[in-house]
DNA sequence: CATATTTTGTTGCAATCGCAACGAAGTCAA
DNA sequence: TTGACTTCGTTGCGATTGCAACAAAATATG
């Protein structure tokens, strides 16, 4: 039976294993973290991107994060809920909300940072000198298909 | 505000680029599969460790393709309802389910397979010499934290 | 042999997901 | 200005998710 298929190789599937890979790390991680705190991964991508961009809007996470505006929407809710950060409407541009880290938000990611950049040095160290050329690759997928 | 922070660079930080295009890359092929026929990324997945595994068990696709196994189970079911695979007790471990594909489903590998590898062989294309590269570093990523 | 323990696949359930629809606000054009 | 169109964030909804509980079967332990 498998004689009459196409030739494919699963195991070198960029698609099926970037995918694989991916998921282990992300799980691998926020087991560390949600233990810490109740922090969900797409909590943590907003206060990280609170935390390095000012106040930003939720369009603006959405780009930048490729996470779907109703999930920065509900994950912001529950951040706001939690004393993590503030909502306040743009007076600018009303449409737009300004999304900010509260002190406790600030506190939080002071103990959750570490905790990513250990889990990257591990990474990079596991890599070695492919760390490079790993990056340089994903540079390319990301413009590639954007 | 942000100066107080640990320096952290979200750019390079591989758990998130890895989720991130890995996500892109998926969407982007699961239209093209999905247009064709109603089939689902964890279909997809397992169609194809049959098509190239032949006669597996739910508990074989979960450790292969690192899916959940009431994912497994609950795709074999909808594949099964399709016509395109059939379950059968194996009479050597009755826990054992025998998964295997049907005519049905060996043809919509024959569809669905050259749209696969055309997509890949694009993916090669754009990443050129630094596919090799690439793969090197999955490789290394797969054994490390598995 | 009996009976605990482990393994396998299914299912119940609450949480989460992505998509579409929506109201509010802003922009554009006549 | 008015009215059509676009953009932004929220919400409703059905589908999907992962986890835990479970029954059936196999295995290990006494």
């Amino acid at each position: 039976m498998t004689e009459t298929l196409p030739e494919f190789d699963l195991d070198r599937y960029l698609p099926y294993r970037l995918t694989v890979i991916a998921a282990r790390l992300s799980a691998d991680l926020a087991k560390q973290y949600k233990a810490k705190h109740g922090i969900s991964i797409a909590e943590w991508r907003v206060l990280l991107n609170l935390g390095y961009s000012g106040e930003v809007s939720v369009r603006d996470i959405e780009r930048r994060v490729s996470l779907d505006k109703s999930k920065v929407s509900r994950a912001a809710t529950r951040l706001e809920a939690e004393g993590y950060i503030t909502k306040a409407v743009d007076e600018g541009d009303r449409r737009l909300l300004k999304l900010a880290l509260t002190e406790k938000g600030i506190e939080v990611l002071h103990e959750l940072i570490p905790i990513a950049v250990a889990y990257q040095r591990e990474l990079e160290r596991t890599l070695g000198p492919q760390t490079e050329a790993l990056q340089a690759a994903l540079d390319i997928l990301m413009d590639g298909s954007g």
